[in-house]
RNA sequence: GCCUUGGUGGCGGAAUUGGUAGACGCGCUGGAUUCAAAAUCCAGUGAUUGCAAAAUCGUGUGGGUUCGAUUCCCACCCAAGGUACCA
């Protein structure tokens, strides 16, 4: 009897899954435990060495908890949506759900084959129907709630209705957008369900909203931020544009400050909880509002060239109503005359009579009451029309038009006119600040270069300058902007705030340290108070009010809080603390600011132009979204022919021929039956990777429930995970997300728990080696050869891309390719990853690379190897050793499919064993830190396997007598029960594989076979090496698993000591070792030690000047 | 820039509340076994000097606290991950 492992991991995860060995319960009376995995992208890269190290720690605690008592629930499953399934399809034709599948049979094969503990009755795979099903159930929920701030938690949109109803929103504090309306339940009855349903859109927890994306218009698609490098699609190097999208949002900004406050009460890692911290980003501090100083610029503001473009063609675009007035107003002369698409102000009129000082305007701007007022202002009178009215009659139109030019209505008074004048003639700027005390030390303004403000108040002569600034500003990212500290830079716009509480004139300057997403995008300068403010100042000779008491700020900004304010009329005197109130109060009495709390956190978008991604449960009903009743549901993604966006640049759905929704018959029905009337178009975009994430750990708990995402019952009795382990890498995305659903669902009383895991781990990630080789950006039709090749020319059908290896690159190419081909410029290559599998003994085997699906684009591409070069393929040049060598750069990163260079754990297995993978990535190092991988130490792992084989089996016999064990065996166990609970305790695994490896080793010595010792032994190894566990304890005579045995109960009395080996130390440093009796007391250590012949030879005739003796520790003798 | 984590032999990594630095494993060297190899077993293995006994140096760098520092404090350097704050 070997221990032959392939034999008996087959055996005992057949034994497993037959028995349903690790199947949870939902009624128990051992108390429960649930251990939960972020769940896998099932790629088609099959499972790599780095997912299973969580893995295995997570199933180590596991059994090690069953084996404590516990009723554990260890479920795992599939986040089957995502964009690489996608990817494969389009390049592919297959359906992503057939990729998906086979994908998913692999990575089932591959965790079997590590002995991973999973209850597999409560697979979830989010891209089934029967999960998305309530991924759009809770979406339904969440459209159907708002955020009501009184009572600090989502309330049915029903409530709000109500209140509506009977008071309109002027006693509705709840979250919702800017820029709300206030209105009267008299005002709400009367509008349109549309209106209403516009209004209602404010509140709901999810909501549709104008969002900039990343479109690339070569490649048709919306790219996520890291598809792109450097401006450019990632895939193809195309242009990407900042595109604006209709997308749903999530706002989650309404839990900001519940999910901060949540972060208390849950042990999880404190990196995690920073970043989860700062990602909210809560600041305190106040809005202040400058006006901007208006002396100049009393003409109307200038149109943009581009405006003025935009202008030409909306004149040739008039609608169809608007063409039919045109024709009966343009026959109007002399002092009648009309314009049409006239500017006034910053405004474009529909029509307008100058002299008559009389407008015409269509009615449903969104900026109507703007233009009311200025054109109010301007002494103008508006004639207001609707476009049915215009269509239906247009004769009694142009009636109504004369009659006003006949008798104009008086409009309002000279003076009120002129404060709206005013009014509309000075701008405003809005800055947050959490220093509102430092407000008297502010000596300029900083605009990010992008605010909207800048255009309108730089002055001419200012103009040619700030542009330019903004130009430059434009190519520089927000992340280098922030980073780069050193570099000061700005432009004066010439125009002026004035300072709200004493009336001094500001410079407004703007400065690209000020960043347009962040707050306002505008600062109130304080350079005695703020660094940067201080170093702006400095640099451009900006004054600098010493607003700080006995504080020296010739050399640097006094930042600290405790400083007491001067210089700063009624708060001169004051600390800070009582400061910033004082201020907030007066800026509230003023009407120009209020005390604000700012989180950095936004609203999550909540949409992807993608195929394989749940579809929503919504139609759109003369453009208003409707949600589909939850008994229709699940909503089935429905089949296209082409995975790509329409030509139209519609998402991919927008190809399904069956995608309208029949209010009738409440079922998808054929496109051709959209009629505006019963049935209408479902929505095109589908929900985020994010989405059925956000929600799983739930579903686990009752997976096949049909009635509910998760019975009650259920959910009362597992409440929430007590660990989770998964990488950090999720800390702002799935981590933040499924806290904000799970406190929704917490709201709503559909779970009992708002922290749904107590305990988080970060494991670390193992990291790879990435491989990566030269290539031109641009394709040529010429190849060059460089001087060891040929000086011939080839000529090319078509260009195609070069690549080098780095040999050549080394030998030629120090000052750039240019050496090599003699065209290809410095510059003008790129790196690209190329899979390890085809980097073989250091050198890229190019005949396969160029076959691999993802490198078809470099088919027919030129390479050139150390000896020679490849074209279409084909090896043309050079016939020597070194001609087919290509080599290559590495780098040690992040182990992921993306970056070509995952190692698979099949080989390992098959090799040694799953017992011996499991225990040699425990043993590669911490859990929570990254490491390379490296698998030069798995014999070393391996061999202890059969070491362990060993102490029970000897020469293939079984050899376990019932003799009395000695005390050193027992001490040997029981060191090692107490080392292995403790490193459980502290998820430090590789310590225990040590402790066992010392263990076996020290049995071995004392050629222990005793059943006392090494039935104890088996179990405490079980978690950990699962397999021989329970071949061993079969072999032992047990026909029942170990899987629920319970776990060697430590006893300290096998370690008591009698002696003590001390180190005698000499100034700190350890000399010899001397054995001496516990029982001793200080006194008779020291003169023990004293007498001792080494310690005189130490001491060579010194006198010691001090004996430090701590007993049972140390003994260090100074002088 | 800032935040987080980390920096210990040739390599992965150990080291209780400050108390024998380098456990355990790999690799390497030598030996046993073998016709030979694999496998297995035994011994050695931080560096320098030395026949040895032993000595000196050594946990990223420089300081400090202490009888004693990988561990605590200060300043700095490097690497990886993240990128929000300072408005």
């Amino acid at each position: 009897m070997k221990y032959n492992f392939n034999e008996i991991e087959a055996k005992w995860q057949k034994y497993w899954s037959d028995n349903q060995t690790f199947k949870a319960h939902n009624k128990s009376h051992k108390p429960k435990f649930y251990v939960l995995d972020m769940f896998p992208y099932p790629s088609g890269a099959g499972l790599h060495v780095g997912h299973p190290l969580g893995y295995i720690a997570s199933d180590i605690y596991a059994r090690y908890k069953r084996h404590k008592g516990f009723n554990v629930l260890h479920p795992q499953g599939y986040d089957s949506f995502g964009l690489p399934a996608e990817q494969y399809a389009i390049q592919t034709g297959q359906h992503p759900a057939k990729t998906t599948e086979e994908n998913i049979k692999t990575y089932r094969r591959q965790l079997d084959q590590i002995g991973f503990s999973f209850d597999w009755s409560r697979e979830v795979r989010t891209s089934s129907p029967e999960y998305y099903k309530w991924t759009q159930w809770i979406f339904i929920q969440l459209f159907e709630s708002y955020y009501c701030n009184d009572e600090d938690k989502a309330i049915s949109i029903s409530n709000l209705i109500e209140t509506f109803n009977k008071d309109g929103n002027k006693n509705v504090n709840a979250a919702a957008d800017e820029n709300l309306e206030l209105f009267t339940a008299k005002a709400w009855n009367s509008y349109s369900d549309k209106q209403k349903q516009e209004i209602l859109a404010k509140y709901r927890l999810t909501f549709l909203s104008e969002t900039e994306v990343n479109w690339c218009p070569q490649l048709g698609t919306v790219l996520a931020n890291d598809e792109i490098v450097n401006g450019v699609s990632e895939r193809g190097g195309f242009p990407v544009v900042r595109k604006k999208m209709k997308q749903w949002s999530m706002r989650i900004t309404a839990y900001a400050q519940r999910l901060l406050d949540g972060l208390e009460k849950i042990d999880w890692p404190q990196p995690l909880k920073d970043s989860q911290t700062n990602w909210i980003g809560r600041s305190q501090g106040a809005m202040v509002t400058f006006e901007v100083m208006s002396t100049f610029k009393k003409e109307v503001v200038k149109l943009s060239y581009k405006e003025i473009e935009a202008l030409k063609k909306l004149r040739l675009n008039l609608s169809k109503a608007e063409a039919l007035l045109w024709g009966k107003l343009k026959i109007k002369k002399g002092a009648s005359k009309f314009r049409h698409k006239y500017t006034l102000g910053a405004f474009i009129t529909d029509f307008v009579c100058v002299s008559k000082k009389i407008i015409i305007e269509f009615t449903g701007k969104v900026d109507e009451k703007e233009r009311i007022s200025f054109f109010e202002a301007e002494g103008f009178n508006v004639v207001y029309l609707n476009e049915k009215e215009v269509l239906k009659n247009l004769d009694a139109v142009v009636v109504k038009i004369e009659n006003t030019m006949q008798f104009p209505k008086k409009i309002a008074s000279n003076k009120i006119s002129k404060d709206k004048k005013t009014k509309i003639d000075s701008y405003k700027i809005d800055v947050f600040t959490t220093r509102p005390d430092t407000i008297f030390g502010v000596s300029f303004m900083t605009l990010a270069p992008e605010h909207e403000l800048v255009a309108k108040i730089v002055t001419d002569d200012r103009k040619k300058e700030v542009d330019n600034y903004i130009e430059a500003t434009a190519k520089r990212s927000e992340r280098d902007r922030m980073a780069d500290v050193k570099t000061i830079s700005g432009v004066f716009t010439g125009a002026y705030a004035i300072h709200p509480f004493n009336g001094k004139k500001i410079p407004i300057w703007i400065g690209d340290y000020v960043l347009a997403s962040y707050g306002t995008g505008a600062v109130m300068a304080v350079p005695c108070g703020d660094q940067r403010d201080y170093d702006f100042a400095k640099h451009f000779g900006i004054e600098i009010p010493n607003i700080f008491q006995d504080i020296d700020i010739s050399e640097q900004a006094c930042e600290d809080k405790t400083a007491v304010i001067a210089n700063s009329d009624f708060i001169s005197g004051m600390p800070a603390k009582k400061a910033i109130k004082r201020i907030i109060f007066e800026l509230e009495e003023k009407g120009i600011g209020k005390g604000k709390i700012n989180y950095r956190l936004r609203d999550a978008v909540f949409s992807r132009q993608r195929y394989w991604g749940e579809p929503f449960p919504v139609y759109y009903k003369d453009g208003m979204p409707q949600m589909i009743d939850a008994k229709f549901l699940p909503i089935r993604l429905p089949e296209v022919e082409k995975y790509l966006p329409t030509k139209d640049g519609k998402p991919p759905l927008g190809n399904a021929t069956t995608w309208a929704w029949c209010t009738k018959t409440n079922s998808i029905v054929n496109n051709n039956k959209l009629n505006n009337a019963t049935v209408w178009p479902l929505e095109l975009n589908t929900m985020p990777g994010w989405a059925g994430s956000s929600w799983y750990f739930n579903r686990y708990m009752d997976a096949n429930n049909t009635e509910a995402f998760a019975g009650k019952e259920a959910l009362d009795y597992w409440q929430d995970v007590d660990l989770y382990i998964g990488g950090s890498e999720h800390a702002t995305g799935h981590l933040l997300y499924s806290r904000f659903w799970q406190k929704f669902l917490f709201d709503k009383s559909l779970v009992p728990v708002d922290e749904y895991a107590k305990k988080l781990i970060n494991q670390g990630m193992i990291l790879g080696t990435s491989v990566f080789v030269l290539r031109s950006t641009i394709k040529t039709n010429q190849i060059f050869y460089s001087e060891n090749h040929s000086e011939e020319n080839l000529a090319l059908k078509d260009p195609a891309y070069q690549f080098y290896s780095r040999d050549i690159y080394e030998k030629f190419g120090k000052e750039g390719i240019i050496d090599v081909s003699k065209k290809i410029k410095e510059g003008e290559y790129t790196e690209v990853r190329v899979p390890i599998k085809y980097f073989i003994n250091g050198k890229v085997d190019v005949k396969n690379l160029i076959k691999d699906i993802n490198f078809l684009e470099y088919k027919n591409s030129i390479f050139h190897t150390d000896g020679g070069l490849w074209v279409n393929g084909v090896y043309k040049i050079g016939n020597n050793e070194l001609s087919h060598d290509f080599t290559a750069r590495e780098e040690v990163e992040k182990m992921s499919k993306s970056k070509y260079n995952v190692v698979n754990p099949d080989d390992i297995c098959e090799q040694y064993g799953a017992d011996t993978l499991r225990l040699y990535e425990m043993f590669l190092g911490p859990l929570v830190q990254a490491k390379p991988w490296n698998t030069a130490g798995i014999t070393g792992v391996n061999s202890f396997m059969k070491k362990l084989w060993k102490l029970y089996i000897v020469n293939d016999k079984f050899t376990v007598n019932d003799d009395k064990a000695t005390k050193e065996e027992l001490k040997t166990l029981h060191k090692t029960i107490k080392k292995v609970d403790e490193d459980i305790a502290d998820f430090s695994f590789n310590t225990s594989v040590s402790s066992f490896m010392i263990a076996v080793n020290e049995l071995t010595a004392l050629k222990c076979n005793k059943r006392e010792i090494l039935e104890p032994l088996a179990v405490l190894i079980s978690p950990y090496a699962p397999h021989i566990a329970e071949e061993l304890w079969n072999q032992l005579g047990y026909n029942e698993s170990i899987a629920t045995v319970d776990f060697p109960i430590f006893d300290a009395k096998y370690l008591i000591e009698s002696t003590k080996t001390y180190p005698i130390s000499f100034n700190g440093k350890m000399r010899f070792t001397m054995d001496l009796s516990l029982d001793l007391n200080k006194e008779e250590i020291e003169k023990a030690v004293m007498t001792h012949e080494k310690t005189q030879q130490q001491l060579a005739g010194r006198t010691p000047k001090k004996v430090i003796v701590i007993p049972g520790k140390i003994v260090n003798i100074v002088g």
